[in-house]
DNA sequence: CGACCATTTGATATGGATCAAGCGATGTGG
DNA sequence: CCACATCGCTTGATCCATATCAAATGGTCG
């Protein structure tokens, strides 16, 4: 794990360690303001599933995957949270999926019985709270959509969602692995590298390397983008 | 197009219009003591995609099925909404998903912008909303986890969670035809009906009419709920 | 009884999974 | 500093679950 993560020293730095803050992240007011900060390796746990889930997170740097391995060992990722994002605020107490993350990652903690108690004097906390519950809704119910759509379809689903949110330009560099894109899509990894050979055939990407992504057609993936 | 077709139907614009004066009647929480009550026929669209999402909803009898038509007219059943459930609550101001009674249905009919006025006084109701939206979240991601799995896996777990829902003892009786439990599960008809009948030769099932389902072999269904 | 709609059943096609190499970049040990 | 092992990714060959196309059956209502 040490020897991997020094053996992807130069890409990070490269790319993702150099991301100017382009896209604006979303605000969220108060809780902004408020818990520690830690950092993670890559591939370290933040929380795991069953979990109480006493705190809630928001990425400094680096990138975030939740994620859930069912009972035969099929693995659904349930989202990933770059720079500025929130996660791990789940409906009950106690955690639903998993949290890794991808690269070594700042991520700040926060309590959450500190936010919730907040929120009884605080109304605007309190919708703060509530709106975050409700971006999260969205987001998982999109992903429903995509995960009805064919391999082409998600992947190019995919790529213009992650372009809008760490793009310079028309260049995409993607923090995490084709494994875990493909348990992202509820594909596996060959269909997902196929599926990018064959947009770069057809002009619509270039792949100049496995984590930079070039959309060269965007018109082409919005078609498919259904 | 079909959806702008029932959305224009005068008895729907005449019924919200006309949302008559509240009669309270007593129940737990406050949300239970607002709003007004309306019929929907059978089909009939109780609101649409894209529109205001000026109310939320709670069945009081009958079912509502939540779904989304994509570009090429396949569409996404989002969820089964059963007597008691509340339904229509969104994350924007705009609905994402329509809502149609999937039997002549009793819906109680509250404005949104009391509850969230209401919320702003009252912290019980602003954490009722949250949780609201919280345990539609949790539905939406166990909708995920479904959409992966194999045809057999999710009409198991489908039976499974309907017979929680609406069971007498064994027997299920389902409010929606094959082509909603198909649009819900992201599988055609024919898959659906074959996955049935298969289970039925296994004795795991009976199926004495094409709404009514009674599980036989539980075991067998839980394991596939994998 | 006959028309209509939902559902089932049958035959065939196909997209994506699976199984199996091959390849290129990166770090390691000689 | 160079062969070598490793890892993530791509490519190839084949298989299979589910979609698609098509027809038969059954239930409901005039």
């Amino acid at each position: 794990m040490l020897t991997t993560a020094v053996r992807n020293a130069s890409w990070k730095k490269a790319s993702i360690g150099n991301v100017p803050p382009t896209v604006p992240r979303p605000q969220n007011g108060p809780l902004d303001m408020m818990g520690a900060q830690m950092s993670f390796p890559r591939n370290a746990e933040i929380y795991g599933e069953g979990e109480a889930a006493e705190y809630i997170y928001r990425v400094v740097s680096g990138s975030v995957r939740t994620y859930k391995v069912l009972a035969d060992g099929r693995r659904q990722v349930g989202g990933f949270y770059l720079a500025g994002d929130m996660f791990g605020l789940e409906p009950g107490d106690e955690h639903t999926f998993s949290a890794e993350a991808i690269v070594e990652s700042k991520v700040l903690v926060i309590k959450r019985s500190a936010v919730t108690a907040l929120a009884e004097r605080d109304t605007e906390v309190a919708r703060q709270l509530w709106n975050l519950t409700g971006r999260e809704l969205r987001r998982v119910q999109d992903h429903i959509l995509l995960l009805i759509k064919s391999a082409h379809e998600r992947v190019a689903t995919f790529l213009l969602e992650m372009a809008e949110r760490v793009s310079a330009g028309n260049a995409v560099d993607l923090p995490m692995s084709r494994q875990d894109i493909a348990d992202y899509l509820g594909l596996t990894i060959e269909t997902v590298s196929r599926t990018l050979t064959h947009m770069e055939s057809l002009a619509t990407i270039e792949v100049p390397s496995s984590r930079r992504i070039v959309l060269r057609n965007r018109a082409a993936l919005n078609r498919l983008n259904a």
